[in-house]
DNA sequence: TAGTTTGTACAGAAAAAACTGTACAAACAA
DNA sequence: TTGTTTGTACAGTTTTTTCTGTACAAACTA
């Protein structure tokens, strides 16, 4: 085998892994080869480059770079006399992943503890009511305990987001770098 | 609105807001309403209640009930006399979330690893070969260092799953909880 | 033993998601 | 101004996923 196609392999398997999961970004395995692709690309790539390198449409390209961009995997990149949007992996892999942690989290726990509060609200409000049947009482409390239990949760979660966000879960594991050894 | 109906409504909200974000574990919005549906439910649930209570055939149940368990959500549960397999939701969300982390975390990081050591491997062959084109070793040269980069980076991640299975993580983060102050 | 009950494999139907080609607006060039 | 180029909205097609009903094996009952 040659040289170019040796290298060629070493980089499709890479990208390939990339692919399979990506899923856990939230990203279809098309959005994650066109991923790898422009990781391994030492320019920033324009919608018709990937088009090329790809084989698929320019639609396509088009809805899974802005996927790509909006959990900060790529970002657009400038270069003076291309008319041409350009893309480029972001450079920082533990930064995109607290970012896409922070992306993804933040607005789970937002959303739960909305529905959260308003539940419990409502059912502290039923509770104290006279007029309410003993049974439906004490299944209304057990909700409660429920509820309560998941506000806590859910502050928790926020609490982690934070600590990801504020890099303090760099201080608890942090960043080595192999080739300083070297 | 007469109680009941209330206390139903207080639930489905929280329950629907489960479903609509249990895609982060993997899951389909059905799973999720399953999983919710059997939070509320103060007894363990057998297919047939999920049935029931969900409108959904059997197969599905059974189907999604064996995902929400292998994502260690839901666990068997057990009762004298009940011949039908009982299904419960894990009573610690915190050690689900740890759990979940890990288990999709772990495998991701455990096949880029392998992907990365392989290609690292080959490229690093292909450079000490004397009979190479200079552009290609230039080439390869790039790629093996932005490997060593995704060497590192994964190394990180696998130390972060362990600093999350290992308890450490709620050094960082404590569990608070409300319902001491009352 | 024979007769139920229970869970799941499997094939097909229904629904959802991904992808493409066309069309067009916005930005630029001349 | 008119003519290009570029990115994306949108409709329709293809592919994938989810869901259902049937069938059946394993476990239990009597």
């Amino acid at each position: 085998m040659v040289g170019k196609e040796r290298l060629e392999k070493a980089r499709e398997r890479v990208i390939e892994t990339i692919a399979q999961n990506i899923h856990l970004y939230g990203l279809t395995p098309s959005a994650g080869r066109q991923f790898g692709t422009m990781y391994f690309h030492d320019e920033p790539m324009t919608l018709d480059d990937m088009t090329e390198e790809l084989g698929m449409s320019k639609t396509s390209m088009s809805t899974s770079v802005r996927a790509l961009s909006n959990v900060k995997l790529v970002e657009r990149a400038w270069k003076r006399g291309v008319r041409k949007d350009l893309y480029q992996v972001t450079d920082d892999w533990y930064q995109s992943f607290v970012d896409l942690f922070s992306i993804k989290w933040r607005r789970s726990v937002s959303l739960h503890t909305n529905a959260v509060r308003r539940s419990l609200t409502e059912l502290e409000e039923l509770v104290k009511e006279p007029d309410i049947s003993e049974e439906l009482k004490i299944e209304a409390k057990a909700d409660i305990e429920k509820l309560r239990y998941l506000r806590d949760y859910y502050d928790w979660l926020d609490r982690l987001v934070d600590a990801f966000e504020d890099q303090e879960i760099f201080n608890l594991v942090p960043i080595k770098n192999s080739s300083i050894d070297k």
